[in-house]
RNA sequence: GGGAGCAUAGCUCAGUUGGUUCAGAGCGUCUGCCUUACAAGCAGAGGGUCGGGGGUUCGACUCCCUCUGCUCCCACCA
């Protein structure tokens, strides 16, 4: 299900920037103009999403893409307010917000961002008054940071343990300036040892003000306009701007000798996450959506493991959210969104419906005289989360929410509940937590089983990427530039669930340099041509055998992986299945000499291996694996990779397979061994051309192997394994034939010195008896085994060593 | 201030009841190769007291305590 929410604060600010730009203010249109705009906006842009998400081939019901302003979706979140409003849980109060003086809107905590700002501390002296209004000539000193609110005083507070302080009880004292009277009064809230032990109260313009004001039934002034600027209620400084008031209201104070002091002091300052400005903390009229009963029911589904978050660490983190959680601030005062479908009758008083006919019905329940033009519907919009809570319903069947009691149409009954949802840790709680209330609530089911939870990418420097940081790299430069298919497996490779991602072009790299090795595979199996009368040299038979075996077993751990959610490593597993296995191990065993044909049987199962690696990866790489299957045989008119089963293993044999794994080893150790001797290609070349390899060189390989195997403290028996390999073209090239004595003598006497070491270690641990009583049987067993293996091996170098000698 | 988490190779990270398989992967680095699929490649190599210290255990990357450093969430001292 494809589409996008309108995230109304971001593009109304969008929208009136480019207004502004063209020299409209948001304030002379109207609000029908204004829409107009908006929507132009999202038509232009709102596509591009979308159309990155087609880029990327996202394999989406593209026909079915939805907006969450929809008309349907739209008429779902209005019944849902509805809803919940008749219910009890929708209520209107006058709260202390954090607004936003830029974008002239109410933002939710989640909203804003807390950062550390150097600001000053002003010290200030309240005078006592007399009792007529009059200082007398002792004060007392209160610190505060934002000196331009003063005048909205409405007490002055001490801790009631506080001695130094017991004398201004009942006392009264004068606000600075305006001469204003106020009250001295005691609560605990206040720190004894922060700043000087006495707070101003500002219930308007502090929080916590707020709450102390309510203890105390103080007075509310409200002294700070919707701009951010002093209003008349101020009586001085009317209409400055409130940053520009603190500092003429420090020359103020210091003339009228109330400043004692300024420090320098730093302290954490709410920004905007959307417009970075200074949030004031202000007294509005919103609505809120109750949470209490809805955060329970969504934490049990949580808790009871009906969603399953992955990792599972974020559980905690969405317990200690749900039980701390506020009532939803639902409310926004801007126009881009879903209107919010409360309408005032003259008198002040509201009815709440769906539609102005139903409204002015139900007004004229409470006034009959009421015509439609008396009724004037709420200014705000809802949150732009009020309407994407409702996605997984409202997408299906827009009539659902708001309606728990009607039955769900035949895409809702479905598709829901679905199985994984994919997004960022970020939106948790704004998203993920919702959506489960409005599933609990509409649909008495979860509207999900598994939340994976991706890691955020972030830039070298570890800052998130975000559009509006505008330090993401394109999406659409990056697909252009590596292909689609490299951007998503480049991506994918480096992250774990739960993990951010330190973004790097490299990883797209490496993800482009995978989509060649995969069309060069092609290329090389592609271009055999059959030869019928060939029969299978026994190291392709072998070669097919293991790959078998290997394709299997290797199936099976990207089940398994994928049942975990382990992306990354089934992706990896399947990377190093066709790099290392398939390319550089199988395919160089199987391929024919220079000239010649490959025999049938060969052909035909490196195909089908070939199609089976296709498949395991197709869903991360869906264009060039869609290419090279439509390109490897004739395919039918609508047939598609996508369609095709997912590979299954049908079981594999463990021991080949580590028979090989040594095999491999061994080869490995010889190549090591020719890349110290340096023989030159000059040297491979007149080698390659003689067809018959030399019984000596062939023996002697297989000795150095063996030996090199002894150095590295493995086991030797893997002659069988080697015999094979060693037959094939690519171990024709590697040695000459005679061998160094000296440097055998050197070889042999490093493997006794190793041994030995190795020995003495291992008898160490078997003399110790809480070793051989405690620990568990076949643990001791393998000591037994590495002891005697040990003994042998130097036995056996030893007697080298002296023939070799003598 | 409250809560959660992290610390393993130069970088990004795995390490799934404490024990044959455990010290790993990818990328990067170094060395040698223009080799008839692929130099965006091939072959090989080096690289870590698993943040420090202590404890439990026959045995600790793994469990406990502590210290140090970092991240995130929540709340926020005027």
């Amino acid at each position: 299900m494809p589409g996008t929410d309108h995230a109304s604060i971001a593009t109304e600010n969008k929208v009136v920037a480019k207004l502004k730009s063209e020299g409209i203010s948001k304030e002379d249109l109207t609000r029908e103009e204004f829409l107009k705009h908006a929507w132009e906006w999202k038509e232009k842009h709102g596509g591009i999403i979308l159309g990155q998400l087609r880029k990327l081939g996202a394999s989406c019901d593209w026909d079915r893409t939805k907006f969450t302003m929809d008309p349907d979706l739209s008429e779902a979140v209005i019944n849902t307010f509805v809803y919940f409003y008749k219910k009890g849980y929708i209520y209107r109060g006058v709260r202390m917000v954090n607004w936003d003086p830029v974008g002239l809107t109410a933002v939710s905590d989640e909203e804003v961002i807390h950062r550390d700002t150097v600001s000053k501390f002003y010290h200030l002296r309240y005078f006592i008054s007399d009792g007529n209004g009059n200082p007398t000539d002792k004060y007392l000193v209160i610190a505060t940071t934002r000196p331009e609110t003063i005048m909205a005083d409405a007490a002055i507070c001490v801790n009631p343990a506080d001695e130094r302080y017991h004398w201004l009880k009942g006392k009264k004292v004068l606000i600075p300036l305006i001469n204003k009277e106020i009250p001295v009064i005691e609560d605990s809230y206040v720190e004894m040892d922060f700043g000087t032990g006495c707070l101003k109260v500002t219930p308007a313009h502090d929080i916590n003000d707020y709450e102390i004001g309510i203890r105390h039934n103080l007075p509310v002034l409200d002294i700070i306009d919707e701009h951010g600027r002093l209003n008349e209620k101020a009586r001085i400084l009317v209409g400055e701007d409130r940053f520009e008031a603190r500092k003429k209201i420090e020359t103020m104070l210091r003339e009228a000798g109330n400043l004692e002091k300024v420090e320098d002091y730093t302290s954490p300052v709410g920004y905007s996450e959307r417009t970075d400005a200074v949030i004031e903390p202000k007294l509005s009229m919103q609505w809120f959506l109750k949470m209490e009963s809805l955060a329970k029911d969504a934490l049990e589904s949580v808790e009871s493991g009906k969603v399953r978050l992955i990792p599972d660490k974020y559980r905690n983190t969405y317990r200690h959210w749900m039980e701390n959680v506020r009532d939803w601030c639902i409310s926004r005062q801007l126009w881009w969104g879903q209107r919010i479908p409360a309408y005032y009758l003259p008198d002040g008083r509201f009815v709440v419906e769906p539609t102005p006919e139903a409204a002015l019905e139900a007004a004229r329940k409470l006034n009959p005289d009421i015509s439609a033009a008396d009724l004037k519907q709420d200014e705000d919009v809802l949150d732009t989360w009020f309407s994407s809570w409702l996605w997984p319903i409202s997408v299906f069947d827009a009539a659902k929410p708001g309606h728990p009691e009607v039955q769900a149409n035949r895409d809702l009954a479905y598709y829901y509940p679905t199985n994984d949802l994919v997004t960022g840790p970020d939106i948790l709680f704004f998203w993920v937590a919702r959506m489960i209330m409005a599933g609990n609530e509409f649909m008495h089911e979860v509207p999900f089983r598994n939340v994976y939870l991706t890691g955020i990418v972030r830039d070298k420097l570890g800052r998130k990427m975000s559009k509006t940081l505008g330090n993401s790299p394109d999406p659409l430069d990056l697909i252009a530039k590596y292909g689609a298919d490299a951007v998503r497996i480049g991506m994918l490779l480096c992250s774990s669930a739960g993990n951010d991602i330190l973004y790097d072009e490299t990883q797209v790299e490496q993800g482009r340099n995978f989509c060649n090795k995969i069309w060069n595979a092609y290329r090389l199996i592609a271009g055999w041509s059959v030869d019928e009368n060939a029969e299978q040299p026994e190291a392709a038979a072998v070669a097919v055998k293991w790959f078998r075996s290997k394709l299997n077993s290797v199936v099976e751990t990207v089940e398994d992986h994928f049942s975990k959610f382990r992306i990354s490593d089934a992706l990896m597993a399947i990377y190093k299945l066709f790099w290392d296995d398939f390319c550089a191990w199988y395919l160089e065993l199987v391929k024919p000499a220079y000239g010649a044909g490959a025999d049938r049987k060969t052909y035909e199962a490196s195909m089908d291996f070939f199609e089976a690696l296709l498949k395991m990866i197709h869903p991360v790489m869906p264009f060039i694996t869609e290419e090279l299957w439509q390109n490897m045989k004739q395919r039918n008119e609508g047939e598609t990779i996508m369609l095709q089963r997912y590979p299954v293993s049908d079981g594999f044999d463990a021991d080949f397979l580590a028979k090989f794994d040594l095999a491999c080893e061994a080869v490995t150790a010889v190549r090591s061994i020719r890349q110290q001797k340096n023989i030159s290609p000059k040297e491979k070349l007149a080698l390659r051309a003689k067809a018959d390899f030399p019984s000596e060189a062939n023996a002697a390989i297989r000795k150095l192997a063996n030996v090199d195997m002894e150095v590295a403290g493995k086991p030797a028996d893997n002659s069988a394994g080697v015999s094979f390999l060693v037959k094939t073209h690519e171990m024709f090239v590697p040695l000459t034939g005679h061998v160094d004595a000296a440097e055998e003598i050197a070889k042999l006497e490093a493997v006794i010195e190793y041994q030995e070491k190795f020995l003495a270690s291992v008898r160490k641990k078997l003399s110790n008896e809480k070793f051989v009583n405690g620990a568990p049987e076949h643990v001791v067993a393998v000591e037994r085994k590495k002891e005697a293996d040990s003994i042998a091996k130097i036995e056996a170098a030893k007697a080298s060593l002296k023939a070799l000698k003598g």
